[in-house]
DNA sequence: CTTGTGACTGTAC
DNA sequence: AGTACAGCCACAA
Protein backbone atom coordinates (compact mmCIF):
# COMPACT_ATOMS: atom_id res chain seq x y z
CA UNK A 1 0.00 0.00 0.00
CA UNK A 2 1.19 3.49 -0.50
CA UNK A 3 3.55 5.23 2.28
CA UNK A 4 0.92 7.72 2.86
CA UNK A 5 -0.89 4.82 5.06
CA UNK A 6 2.06 3.71 6.63
CA UNK A 7 2.84 7.54 7.27
CA UNK A 8 -0.36 8.09 8.94
CA UNK A 9 -0.18 5.20 11.19
CA UNK A 10 2.68 5.89 12.22
CA UNK A 11 2.13 9.45 13.39
CA UNK A 12 -0.83 8.10 14.89
CA UNK A 13 0.56 5.84 16.75
CA UNK A 14 3.10 8.07 17.98
CA UNK A 15 -0.09 9.91 20.19
CA UNK A 16 1.00 9.40 23.36
CA UNK A 17 -1.76 8.47 25.73
CA UNK A 18 -3.94 10.68 27.53
CA UNK A 19 -3.04 13.47 24.53
CA UNK A 20 -4.88 14.24 21.49
CA UNK A 21 -4.03 15.45 17.71
CA UNK A 22 -6.09 16.76 15.38
CA UNK A 23 -6.42 15.76 11.87
CA UNK A 24 -4.12 17.99 10.46
CA UNK A 25 -2.02 17.32 12.62
CA UNK A 26 -1.38 13.88 11.72
CA UNK A 27 -1.46 14.98 8.28
CA UNK A 28 1.34 17.05 8.88
CA UNK A 29 3.52 14.06 10.56
CA UNK A 30 2.59 12.16 7.42
CA UNK A 31 3.65 14.80 4.85
CA UNK A 32 0.33 16.09 3.78
CA UNK A 33 0.02 19.40 5.48
CA UNK A 34 -3.35 19.37 3.33
CA UNK A 35 -4.09 16.05 3.58
CA UNK A 36 -6.62 16.48 6.80
CA UNK A 37 -9.51 14.63 5.10
CA UNK A 38 -7.60 12.01 4.05
CA UNK A 39 -5.95 11.33 7.44
CA UNK A 40 -9.53 10.56 8.26
CA UNK A 41 -10.24 8.86 5.49
CA UNK A 42 -7.73 6.50 6.36
CA UNK A 43 -8.73 5.96 9.67
CA UNK A 44 -12.37 4.98 8.41
CA UNK A 45 -10.58 2.63 6.52
CA UNK A 46 -8.10 1.99 8.68
CA UNK A 47 -8.37 -1.93 9.77
CA UNK A 48 -8.49 -3.14 13.71
CA UNK A 49 -5.55 -5.18 13.01
CA UNK A 50 -3.51 -1.59 12.52
CA UNK A 51 -3.68 -1.21 16.50
CA UNK A 52 -4.51 2.61 16.16
CA UNK A 53 -5.25 4.90 18.44
CA UNK A 54 -7.73 6.62 16.50
CA UNK A 55 -9.56 7.94 19.18
CA UNK A 56 -6.89 10.48 20.18
CA UNK A 57 -7.34 11.89 16.84
CA UNK A 58 -10.15 14.36 17.16
CA UNK A 59 -11.08 17.39 14.91
CA UNK A 60 -9.50 21.04 14.88
CA UNK A 61 -12.36 22.30 17.16
CA UNK A 62 -11.71 19.87 20.08
CA UNK A 63 -14.43 17.77 19.51
CA UNK A 64 -14.54 13.90 18.51
CA UNK A 65 -15.66 14.07 14.49
CA UNK A 66 -19.30 13.03 13.79
CA UNK A 67 -19.48 9.22 12.07
CA UNK A 68 -21.78 7.19 11.25
CA UNK A 69 -23.08 5.86 14.60
CA UNK A 70 -23.37 8.55 17.35
CA UNK A 71 -22.55 5.47 19.35
CA UNK A 72 -19.00 5.07 18.47
CA UNK A 73 -18.36 9.13 19.11
CA UNK A 74 -19.47 8.21 22.95
CA UNK A 75 -17.40 5.11 23.09
CA UNK A 76 -14.53 7.35 21.72
CA UNK A 77 -15.35 10.06 24.52
CA UNK A 78 -15.02 6.97 26.70
CA UNK A 79 -11.83 5.94 25.73
CA UNK A 80 -9.67 9.30 25.87
CA UNK A 81 -11.32 9.56 29.88
CA UNK A 82 -10.07 6.66 30.27
CA UNK A 83 -6.73 7.98 29.58
CA UNK A 84 -7.33 11.05 31.85
CA UNK A 85 -8.75 13.80 29.13
CA UNK A 86 -11.15 15.15 30.69
CA UNK A 87 -14.39 16.86 28.33
CA UNK A 88 -15.77 20.23 29.01
CA UNK A 89 -19.65 20.55 29.75
CA UNK A 90 -19.79 21.04 25.72
CA UNK A 91 -18.23 17.04 24.94
CA UNK A 92 -15.40 18.87 23.78
CA UNK A 93 -11.04 18.56 24.64
CA UNK A 94 -9.49 21.36 25.54
CA UNK A 95 -6.89 21.46 22.88
CA UNK A 96 -4.84 23.97 24.55
CA UNK A 97 -4.08 21.44 27.49
CA UNK A 98 -4.64 18.20 26.14
CA UNK A 99 -3.02 18.47 22.32
CA UNK A 100 -0.26 16.74 21.31
CA UNK A 101 3.28 18.87 21.21
CA UNK A 102 4.72 16.91 18.48
CA UNK A 103 8.35 17.70 18.10
CA UNK A 104 8.91 16.32 14.57
CA UNK A 105 10.12 19.68 12.98
CA UNK A 106 13.91 18.14 12.85
CA UNK A 107 14.01 14.70 10.95
CA UNK A 108 17.00 16.56 9.13
C1' DC B 1 -10.77 11.72 -17.44
C1' DT B 2 -14.94 14.03 -14.81
C1' DT B 3 -18.00 14.01 -10.79
C1' DG B 4 -19.35 13.24 -6.12
C1' DT B 5 -18.26 12.32 -1.31
C1' DG B 6 -15.88 12.51 3.14
C1' DA B 7 -13.53 10.74 10.83
C1' DC B 8 -10.98 18.28 7.98
C1' DT B 9 -9.12 23.28 8.32
C1' DG B 10 -8.64 28.16 7.98
C1' DT B 11 -10.66 32.63 6.91
C1' DA B 12 -14.48 35.80 6.78
C1' DC B 13 -18.90 37.65 8.57
C1' DA C 1 -18.58 32.06 19.96
C1' DG C 2 -21.20 30.17 15.93
C1' DT C 3 -22.33 29.85 10.95
C1' DA C 4 -20.90 30.03 5.94
C1' DC C 5 -17.71 29.34 2.21
C1' DA C 6 -13.77 27.76 -0.20
C1' DG C 7 -9.56 24.84 -0.52
C1' DC C 8 -7.55 20.74 0.13
C1' DC C 9 -6.41 15.37 -1.13
C1' DA C 10 -7.70 10.35 -2.03
C1' DC C 11 -10.94 7.11 -3.75
C1' DA C 12 -15.21 4.93 -5.97
C1' DA C 13 -18.27 5.08 -9.96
Amino acid sequence: MAQYYSDIYTAVRCIPEGRVATYGQIARLAGRPNGARQVGYVLANASPEQALPWHRVINAKGEVSARAHVDYEDYQRMLLEEEGVQFDLRGRVNLKHYQWQDSDDKEA
